[in-house]
DNA sequence: GAACAGAGTTCAGCAATAACGAACAGGGGA
DNA sequence: TCCCCTGTTCGTTATTGCTGAACTCTGTTC
């Protein structure tokens, strides 16, 4: 473990929350070490473009090259370059938007969002991470990760989003156990209102979940009687197909616990 | 400097092209320091999700984390958070796409895109870049900055991306005057054969260049001897009253060299 | 206007620490 | 089965990065 490493990645969290721009004194306040530390780490991380000082105040905030090693990484993210056209071909079937996802901790990162065709105004771009247990990606993935994993993540700290997202690790262990039996996981206005997700998992190589496939949409619209089983059955199968490419063999459906 | 930071960095550089994931012997002979030192990188940033290993061939790639670093970096950018409206305004005013940029070295990074209203296929996300001779977004960003820079710049690797991108320096030289005596930039077919762009400067607070706004679309549609200049007008006010916002009072035109 | 307070920055020296060479474990291919 | 190549670990050396104190400059306050 190299110690210098380590502080600077912590300094570049550290300029990610709270304040777009902070001083070397505050960091080094912060951080828990010296000033002239940081104001080394600052200058070799300035050199390399990943921060940037503020010419008038002389504070510091992240650089543009951060947004580079960004887009490489999710360019060579196997799953998002292959889900990209069953993602699109999943919202031109289905009339709603499609988001692609993978477990990053206890979050999950979207790392593809196909539009709807008809939408209009559509915000949330790619890279957006969110609490695992308010969306139908995170249940999907959870569902069909390690037992071990699982456990952690039940006991770790639940957020709640909207009234109505679950927070009870008992409700939500149920809520996966049912995922297993119908493949496919459905969440209603937990992650914002007016919005649900139905969501299904994908398998790679080595049968362990890679991430989930899902739409996104207003409730009335994507969980109507009418539409909804339709919905689940075209996510669910996309997310087999999905799985097929990728090489993974145990698509959806019930599987013994690992 | 802090050389261990510096090799860190560089071990991600690395493994943003070329090969999607590097083992650490690779990695060693690239980058030119000894075995161990790598590995010993590649844990920390490992243990920080800046890099992943992969489970089977024990090699390395880039990791979600940069993801999020990378979103942060657009969240903290003035420039973008402040056009969002801007843009979206000026899409659909004009019914073609809206692209925001800045000046990255020799490079322009789009910080958003806003979707044309009637658009359907959307490629292209925001964290692109793009050399800056080749967009009209770059050459009314350059046109504006410091001599020193421009000249630099000018004198720069000039990179073609189709037949009609332009190389030759003086070529530019009398482009970027152009540009500064109209207030906008046109490029057409220098990024992509079949689209053109229209863009405008955006000052800020000590009336330095922060970005350029435009629009990108068909040639057809866009250079049209009809729409042209509602497009570069539209175009070059929207620019204007982001510089507004942003409290820079050098607003287009004609203006002394630096 | 002058003095102060706080910021970011620089310098020198000590010692912790990161880099290296050599040796180990584990797979895949021939 | 053997070999070669991978990623990994260990222990030593001196390189390297950390700290305290001092400097400069801007902005504020009296």
């Amino acid at each position: 473990m190299v110690q210098s490493v380590r502080r600077a990645v912590h300094v570049l969290r550290e300029l990610t929350g709270a304040a777009p721009r902070l001083g070397v004194t505050e960091l080094a306040d912060r951080i828990g070490v010296s000033k002239p530390t940081v104001h080394a780490l600052l200058r070799t991380l300035e050199a390399e473009g990943l921060v940037v000082q503020d010419a008038e105040s002389g504070k510091y905030q992240l650089g543009p090259a951060l947004v580079t090693l960004g887009n490489a990484y999710l360019d060579t993210h196997e799953l998002r370059t292959r889900s990209m056209t069953w993602a699109n071909a999943l919202a031109a079937k289905t009339g709603e938007a499609v988001w692609v996802g993978v477990l990053v901790g206890d979050q999950v990162m979207v790392v593809h969002h196909a539009f709807r065709p008809e939408g209009m105004v559509q915000a949330l771009e790619t890279g957006a991470t969110l609490p695992w247990n308010a969306t139908a990606l995170g249940k999907a993935v959870v569902a069909f990760a390690p037992e071990a994993q699982q456990e952690k993540l039940l006991s770790g700290t639940l957020v709640a989003l909207t009234g109505r997202t679950v927070t009870d690790p008992e409700v939500l262990r149920a809520q996966l156990e049912q995922v297993r039996d119908i493949g496919y996981a459905v969440e209603s206005q937990e992650l914002t209102l007016g919005d649900a997700g139905i969501a299904a998992p994908i398998f790679e190589r080595s049968s362990a979940v890679a991430g989930a496939i899902g739409l996104v949409g207003p409730v009335e619209r994507l969980l109507d009687e009418e539409h909804r089983q339709a919905h689940a059955i075209a996510t669910r199968e996309t997310a087999r197909n999905l799985s097929r490419e990728l090489g993974g063999f145990r698509a959806g459906g019930r599987l013994p616990a690992f």
